[in-house]
DNA sequence: TATTAACCGAGACGGTACGTCGAGTCTTACG
DNA sequence: CGTAAGACTCGACGTACCGTCTCGGTTAATA
């Protein structure tokens, strides 16, 4: 669907190469400018003040270039996202569940409503209600992605025994996560580990019986 | 903050009268035309194709009119969803509270993913990601009332002895309903009784220990 | 076809009145504005030079308002030949057939070579090799009339009896002014009295056997 | 001034060489290609419709390639008119004046309004209307020369003794042929061998005296 | 025989201007 | 006083070409 390239530059601190005119491929130095320039743009103006003109205008980029390589702004928002996503969002493995989880989804909270990425992904989520093509893409790039990071806490479990094989992981996930997006996209009311410390308490005590 | 009315409709089902040039307030007509064309175009065209000229043109009504009584497009939809999502969101009392629950959520999930006026809802939730200052309005208008409503089937429980007193009535409503929430903006995944009803279930198991 | 005006402000020395968001009609204020702008970026920066953007700019003046009632620059720069060329252009009365000619012969030129308007006419004729659609509306806004202004000496010369009414007017005025258009617009040589004397000359000189 | 290479067609109505990488020269088969893409875009699309992107797709040339040898789109126009324009308006000797004229002015009329190169030619003067740079060059690479082939009837009517050596030809040139590029230019009148001959008419009678 | 200079197609780049859409403001005539 | 109408300024949209820049590939004169 869209041309965005995921690759990222093979050592990243470095900076990328002078772009000078090139047969083969894409300027990686235009590709990152543009990234950054979305994103500062996003947190310093918010959604509406975040525009082609003014992403080319910051990044020292011709429009045209912006839009060889991306269908729209959302579109370069998500590469922003990719980009930044996974680091921040993939659970650690402490060999324990409770542990695992409690992390992770207070790891979600903290994504969600303090970071920068959490703002793209915010806006992401609420542009995904203003048109379902997107939201589709939205699902299909990053959504199976971080599903497949947020059960791996799950599949460990499974792994040690200790939970069942049957465990229901996906619906379960939603019963653990909805509450904190709930409250980050919704409510606004804040997340703090007292609270996601609960939904996980909840949770295994069901699972215990 | 926003001028538009909520009232004033002598007799709702009647045809408003033709407006004549009135010294002595708005027009009803104008003001009724108005919220259905921006739910009209809400369901035809999606959010982006809601704009205050195309309503305008829509409701046989002048720009000027509209900006007299309202502040932005957001702003007529959260009037629109005012008028309609309250009789769809009034849990009702069957007496019992896993009844009351079970049919609350799942009448709210059906809002939230089948209903006209919950697509309203959803794109304004989406503005929200967008715009702060409008997530403390929406929060302000609707989502208060919102949750009042919400947590009747507890209070009533309360009331019934059912439940105990000290229950953390928004904590609660926060595990319910934000799997709900969650499904509806993030995953898409659909929304079955059976589903609803699984959170009711942990909820009342958790409940009696 | 274009719906640009040609009517003058009542009396052209008063500055045109402040535009006040007028039901009934365009912005005098803004009409001139664009005309002058036109001009005078064309003089001053030559054909290329005028832009849209740029007229809006110097006029300031939105791009919009130009839109709304010129479907392009040419047709800005139509208008405002046909604002200054008619004066310039109009052939005074001597009772004199050569005396007319003499004069008219010779204006022509000037206009051509040497007056801002003149440079106008130039670039249109310029447009209209590039545009057989635009030639069209180049001939019947502009070149009918003038057409009409430059036979007035022959006309009034048959009313005197001065030459024959069965005189080819059309095509004499091709041999009479060809020879100007082609130096203006082709070989680019400096047209003097003596030259449009001659050509004067040779034409009486044939009247006359 | 400018680059582009008017010669070295070796054997001009044989097939250029299929270029294959050439240390000496630039590729005679490119050269054709994009002076016949100028050609086709321009009787198919019209002035606007010759850009150098579309002449480089429809000639499978590189855009680089027109830039190393073309200074712009009326550059490569210029030499399009060149390769095209000599023999068709080399007047003819009919060891005559009057019928060397009638020949050549009616000659001039149907290249000006009939033919391809004729359009070729009419564009470029319409482009020295805009852009008096572009004028001098018109002037410099093909008007002088064809002003050499106009006058060729009158230098030989001299050598043989038919009109006197001290004719002022430019002079005489401007009354015959300007009424003719008027009409192709300006008014768009249909020039007939009816009006030509008149032209030529007048003109051989005034010298007559 | 291998090198290498000159030209080629390709295509990404930073720009400018295009023509369109909608936002939000303003003024008027009417009821 | 509220309304329909509609012209206004402004900002951004997405597109088309401009002219510049490398790149790798192809050939033929030279080394």
């Amino acid at each position: 669907m869209t041309r965005a390239g995921q690759d990222k530059a093979p050592a990243p601190e470095m900076a990328a190469p002078r772009h000078r005119g090139n047969r083969w491929g894409r300027s990686e130095q235009a590709r990152q400018a543009v990234l950054e320039a979305a994103d500062d743009l996003l947190s310093e103006r918010g959604f509406a003040g975040v525009t082609i003109e003014g992403i080319a205008a910051a990044a020292g980029v011709a429009k045209q270039t912006i839009y060889r390589w991306w269908s729209s702004k959302t579109d370069i928002l998500m590469d922003a996202l990719l980009q930044d996503a996974a680091e921040e969002l993939t659970p650690g493995d402490h060999g324990d569940l409770r542990e695992d989880l409690s992390d992770h989804v207070s790891r979600v909270a903290a994504f969600l409503t303090r970071s920068d990425a959490g703002a793209v992904c915010r806006a992401l989520i609420g542009q995904a209600q203003h048109d379902p093509a997107f939201a589709m893409e939205f699902r299909a790039r990053f959504l199976t992605e971080q599903r497949e990071r947020d059960r791996l806490p799950f599949d460990r479990a499974i792994a040690r025994g200790q939970i069942p094989a049957s465990t229901d992981v996906p619906s379960d996930l939603d019963e653990l996560l909805g509450p904190v997006y709930y409250r980050a996209l919704v409510t606004g009311e804040p997340i703090d580990r007292q609270f996601t410390d609960h939904l996980v308490d909840h949770y295994l005590r069901r699972l215990a019986r």
